[in-house]
DNA sequence: ACCATGATCCGCT
DNA sequence: GCGGATCATGGTT
């Protein structure tokens, strides 16, 4: 996934973001929501791939996983940070109705984070279960990383499942989360 | 019913 | 580096 784009026409309007930093969840996986049962929460990440699970967190936040499995597999990939390349005024305002002037930090701002990311693209429960191949938000081909240039760690914020490293980013790029 | 927890972010120190 | 915000979820009682 990493170098694709993931694409949202909003009226006439698009964004896009080149998708930089990955982890990977699954079933037989403490770390994953997939873990224990299928629920009326995870649900969508059962379903067959190619479609967006979001879920809410934190009280306020919402993260956007690709579900990548067969259905009843519960595979899916969260996407944490992408490369602002279009649309930047109308994250800006999704994101911090009160900015005034742009500059690099908040441009780096925008979408280095999982929940950042998807407050610039407005993404939240409405999003859930749509299909990326055909729908308001898909999914397209972009840029091929090569390989040296992948990187991979353990997963962020979890307690779990660290021994995995199934955290993948591109190396160096700036909004790769911290 | 209850309650601890969380695939986060932000502001403050 | 640390704690607070804030609440749906799901495991436990």
């Amino acid at each position: 996934m990493l170098g694709k784009l993931i694409v949202r026409r909003i009226g006439k309007k698009l964004i896009i973001g080149k998708i930089v930093e990955v982890e990977a969840y699954c079933k037989n996986d403490p770390a994953s929501h997939a873990f224990r049962r299928r629920t009326n929460r995870n649900d969508v990440m059962f379903w067959e791939g190619g479609c967006l699970y979001v879920y809410f967190t934190y009280g306020m936040y919402f993260c956007a996983n690709v579900v990548t499995g067969k259905e009843g597999s519960g595979e899916a990939v969260l996407i944490r940070a992408v490369e602002p390349l279009a649309g930047i005024e109308v994250m800006t305002k999704n994101r911090f109705s009160n900015l005034k002037s742009y500059n690099h930090q908040s441009l780096i701002n925008l979408t280095n984070g999982p929940a950042k990311f998807c407050e610039s693209f407005g993404i939240s429960r409405k999003e859930n279960g749509l299909d990326l191949l055909d729908s308001e938000i898909i999914i397209i081909e972009g840029e091929t990383i090569p390989s040296k240039m992948v990187k991979r760690s353990s997963r962020i914020g979890i307690q779990q499942g660290l021994e995995k490293k199934w955290r993948f980013f591109v190396k160096d790029n700036t909004w790769v989360s911290k």
